[in-house]
DNA sequence: CGGAGGGTTGAGATTCATCAACGCGTGTGG
DNA sequence: CCACACGCGTTGATGAATCTCAACCCTCCG
């Protein structure tokens, strides 16, 4: 397996985290590396789980189908990202779909390398059982949005999340996809999207073609809740009154 | 901890499968049991981890509140049933509420003691990624129901999930939660919900109180998907035409 | 008897999805 | 070089669907 030369100046992925080398090498040692076209289907619901996906480079989005043809996007993941672990563990045929939404360079983990290597190494086993509560919370975030936050709300705290993502300081950021996925990921349609984008002028937030720019840095403030809060470097300030935690 | 006289007789949780004596009771030794009355609330969003709950008799429900005091249930559980062994992993202040439905009889195993065992017990380690994977299937099917399903969907879906683990010989089930609580967990209020319940009679299921009375055990198989269908005893036969496996 | 909680029903308001058209940038082929 | 088609995003008009609000029934219980 020849990993990308860049592989360790990257971050590294949450799923080698605090692995010995040892560990690091048995596992990639059996994986392998693939190139997939945009587009490309990976896994379609009903197959049979074969692989861990770690994205290298490129963009996947995992999805479910519906039979009238209705998507529902779950996940988006980019680079250091991973998909089908928890899957794997469900002892079922896989609920959702993989495809490419851009050429991507994939390392391939099979599916019995993981679950022998869950049991000899703890600390893999416990990055798994990370990896995959965190989807949980994204989910029960997802789930919560759908529930009871209006489309503003939802692009809100959408905003906030990928503010605090891409750094604290910065007044601008941008989406990482395009509007109709981001709109899907939201349980909303493009259109719908496009007009929450018009609301969101008024509270401070300009956008422009896929960069979004913030009045001041508190602009995203009323979209916070006590789960972001703590991700928030001036959440022990005042100077955000409206931090749910204060 | 003395444990309830009728344990090992109840169906094991699928918390301590697999497990060696030694190991299962390392983890009771350390544990507490503990009654809750109905609607004691046991963990707040906020709040930092301190322990798994695993139902040994009652109810609980899981729930995400916002400002405007909107509540979206999670999950509700029943015996057997645990919860917060994600949020543990997510090394977070918690982003769900637990709150009791009923009188319930709770075994709690303190934080500390399922991190060390995470690392000492690969098959505990492995019950554990099962267990929130599963999890994290049904907030998929959540997100899904919610996204793309229609009220009369939904519930149907919710109908032949409950028909499936209540005996698929049964023409009749039961609703094991209130009926506003379904609603919610369904993202629906209870208006809808109801008037969602008289659509369904026309399609063959009637609704007494809380007890769902099928005029056939076919009447259900609308609302299959791919993965429910491999549940299904009788997928493998032609019986059923709308099996999407067929 | 009276009150509280759960569930149902009805009428009205709101909101979002749908459908259709358009603008714009890009790529392609004559 | 231009005509054209295509993908993406936006805008407007329309309609369907669900939420909201209100009233009501029922059972349970003090």
């Amino acid at each position: 397996m020849q990993l990308p030369a860049n592989f360790n100046e990257q971050k590294k992925p949450q799923l080698f985290e605090g692995l010995s080398e040892s560990s690091l090498q048995a596992l990639l040692q059996r994986s392998v590396m693939q190139d997939y076209d945009s587009g490309r289907v990976l896994v379609q619901q009903g197959d049979n789980p074969e692989c861990i996906f770690l994205v290298l480079d490129g963009s996947l989005k995992t999805t479910r189908i519906n039979e009238d043809g209705g998507e529902a996007i779950i996940r988006m993941l980019e680079a250091g990202d991973t998909c089908m672990e928890a899957v794997l563990f469900m002892g079922i045929p896989s609920p959702i779909n993989v495809q490419a939404m851009s050429v991507a360079k994939i390392l391939k983990i099979p599916d019995s390398v993981v679950k022998k290597h869950v049991l000899e190494d703890p600390a893999f086993a416990v990055n798994l059982l990370r990896i995959v509560s965190r989807h949980y919370k994204n989910a029960m975030h997802q789930i919560e949005a759908m529930n009871i936050k209006s489309p503003l709300q939802r692009v809100g705290y959408y905003f906030l999340l990928k503010h605090i993502e891409q750094g604290h300081e910065n007044l601008d950021f941008k989406l990482p996809f395009k509007k109709q996925v981001v709109a899907n990921y939201l349980g909303m349609t493009p259109e719908t999207f496009s007009r929450t984008l018009k609301q969101m002028k008024d509270i401070g937030i300009k956008v422009e073609e896929d960069t979004i720019r913030m009045r001041d840095s508190f602009a995203l403030c009323h979209f916070c809740d006590s789960d972001t809060a703590s991700l928030c470097s001036r959440h022990d300030q005042a100077e955000c009154e409206k931090c749910p935690l204060h």
